[in-house]
DNA sequence: ATGTTGCATCGATAAACATCAATACAACCC
DNA sequence: GGGTTGTATTGATGTTTATCGATGCAACAT
């Protein structure tokens, strides 16, 4: 019994076909783009804070009740960074009731993970 | 409800990550910081491309003369951008004679990869 | 219905950013 | 020296972004 992997979920497959890795190829134009969304929405502190607090609760999801408070920011601050997290794809949710919650899309963080990855294996003084 | 995606990694993490990962615990505030910057140093298509053809030469070294006929973009331009990357710690650089030459720092991109790789792991409970 | 609470959206503002043309600097060549 | 080439810095400009207060909207409670 080795590793076992499943994936659900529209990303195809990890480190390897899909997407070439930071280091194995210069990046084309259209890709570097998409990805640099995605570094970007991570590129604040308050997104990357948020980020982590979501992705951690590992069963799943967080209030935004939860979130806010963390900050010492205003809520339609905090609304904002989740937003723009939500629209890159790292995160989503739902409204249940009064409360809405959070909770993370692992396959973008997986996606970049993989892209980030690649850089190991060629330089092999780590 | 909404899905939630079921990732099992039967990897043995040897990836031996000195930071706590995305995943694994919320992000204090300093560490949001510093690693926002280099998120942010990486956000943005032009630096991501740089980053890339810098990268990827594996044994070693590009010469802004080969980067800036890449682009679209005024020399001064991606002398900019080039010099963001540096100050973030992801490319150094020399000069030698009239060039100056540029190569990865895999270190940092390494804490990056080992940062968002322990994402993958702790999707265990759905 | 009326009030209350949780969250999102809107509009405004100040700061940060990407970009360029112009210029400066550094090293070479003659 | 003077001229040329490669790269960095400066200063200006238009755009994006982070942030807030005010407001809107949705779901509850009474």
């Amino acid at each position: 019994m080795s590793k076992q992997e499943l994936v659900v979920l529209g990303q195809s497959d990890e480190s390897g076909a899909c997407c070439p890795g930071l280091v194995t190829a210069p990046l084309d134009e259209d890709r570097a783009t998409d990805l640099a969304k995605l570094f970007k929405a991570l590129g604040d502190p308050v997104r990357l804070r948020l980020m982590s607090m979501i992705a951690s609760r590992s069963g799943g999801e967080v209030c935004v009740c939860d979130l806010t408070p963390a900050f010492d920011l205003s809520q339609p601050t905090i609304s904002h960074h989740l937003k723009l997290l939500r629209q890159a794809g790292l995160i989503d949710c739902e409204r249940r009731g009064t409360w809405v919650y959070y909770w993370a899309l692992p396959a973008t963080l997986d996606r970049l993970a993989a892209f980030l990855k690649a850089s190991q294996t060629a330089e092999a003084t780590a």
